[in-house]
DNA sequence: GCGGTTCTGTAGTCTTGCATACAGTTCGCC
DNA sequence: GGCGAACTGTATGCAAGACTACAGAACCGC
């Protein structure tokens, strides 16, 4: 269900991840930061950057990634979609992440589809080419340990929430989530977006923000919701986690 | 929701894992296999096996785990609590498999359980010692890598399935999993048990069981289901996945 | 064998959210 | 400015499953 955002002011709740690598720092690739001078352009030069227009799918369902992908500019949305066409968004990958870490392992998995949420730039690395460097430059490979790890740990916080957390709960954690700095607004998602990040129809996340609207703990425009009470959405989240009596 | 199993004859349906690491080669730890002949020995020397009985808790939702273990012997059953006690099990952590990766992050996530499923015998490092033990053997960091892909990837399947199927269609899926080399029937479980892995109330699981039973696709017994029609479970776990019309 | 404990069967109520079906609205494009 | 597409509001039936509440059955230890 829930996205997996990775943020600094974080909220574990949802468990969502959105803006991951957002901390970057001096090569804007997450897993290359911290090696010597010189070496990420060595190794970037080997790969060139790819341009790809918004709408490009990277890997569908049918057949799993078989390259590790560098986000080095633009947005990648992971889904899952069942055959009747309902859609779970997995996460949104942002500048300086990678994804596709799937084709790390020796047997391909299918089920996880990547596609570009706008126009995005990726290097593209092959199976073999990354394990070499991680054997190469252990850092490299310690880093990537420690996204993987992360992630992991986000996964299992949505599972978490899909098994203990009403649809309620669930989109009353995730406009937590989509605004973890506390801006006062989310925008840009569509109610049918937000519904996939949560794992529920449209319609009814639809009727979730109208009642909280009514309760006056938002205010939602066109691709646009405006939170009121954000004090109301964190006990919404408390008391519809487990304590459904 | 469900458990991840981790076996050879995968099921890629529920996304259980159990059995990890079950695959064992020369040293007997997944991610130390392969390493130069006195490595291994060397390593471990550093960190004595420790024994633990059955329900022993490394950590629990209040504290996150600040080490990283090492199974040597037993069974680990990974958990996540609701605040009413309403119990998700993540997944089973068998001989030679690892746990407690949250520790490899800086920041300790609170949330997840691990206690002892039985008798068990561990090696406890913690998070620097294996920070280093990574850098010095890129190839440790590689199999770390490759095993948090795995895991990461059978997390979002149970994601998946918990949002597209229903509890009909979770079970059957379990059942399957829980007998990968088709042996034909699954010991051992408890009905609480098996309903904490696919995220339901026992009462419910109870119930789905004692439909499966009359349409004659398996037979229950105290903490025992024997499956007799495998290809009817199969059925209904495809059509509930996502097809709910 | 007895008593407690753990496990399983059953039943009934009630809420949630899916499925379906439209109507209205805003937006972008021509 | 108008048309079509995407987005949002609303309503209604309906089934799944949570929650509650017991009762019987099998096991365990003494």
């Amino acid at each position: 269900m829930e996205m997996i955002i990775e943020s600094k002011t974080e909220n574990s709740v949802t468990g969502l991840l959105v803006d991951e690598g957002s901390v970057l720092e001096s090569c804007g690739i997450e897993i290359f930061d911290g090696l010597p001078d010189g070496e990420f352009e060595a190794i970037v030069a080997e790969v060139p950057p790819i341009s790809v227009a918004k709408g490009t799918t990277f890997y569908s369902s049918e057949d799993g990634p078989s390259d590790l992908y560098l986000l080095r500019s633009g947005r990648i949305e992971l889904y899952r979609q069942s055959a009747s066409g309902k859609r779970l968004t997995l996460g949104i990958i942002s500048e300086g992440a990678f994804f596709g870490e799937m084709s790390l392992l020796g047997d391909v998995q299918t089920g996880t589809g990547a596609v570009a949420y706008e126009a995005s730039v990726v290097h593209v690395m092959s199976r073999d080419y990354v394990s070499a460097l991680m054997l190469q430059h252990p850092t490299v490979a310690v880093r990537v340990v420690d996204v993987l790890a992360r992630r992991l740990q986000k996964a299992r916080e949505s599972l978490q929430e899909m098994a203990f957390n009403d649809v309620t709960g669930r989109v009353a954690g995730l406009l937590l989530l989509l605004d973890p700095e506390d801006v006062g607004f989310v925008e840009g998602s569509s109610h049918q977006e937000l519904a996939d990040m949560v794992g529920c129809l449209r319609e009814s996340l639809s009727d979730t923000l109208d009642r909280f609207k009514r309760s006056g703990a938002v205010t939602v425009g066109r691709k646009r919701v405006d939170i009121r009470d954000r004090s109301r959405l964190q006990r919404i989240v408390v008391q519809r986690s487990g304590a459904r009596s």
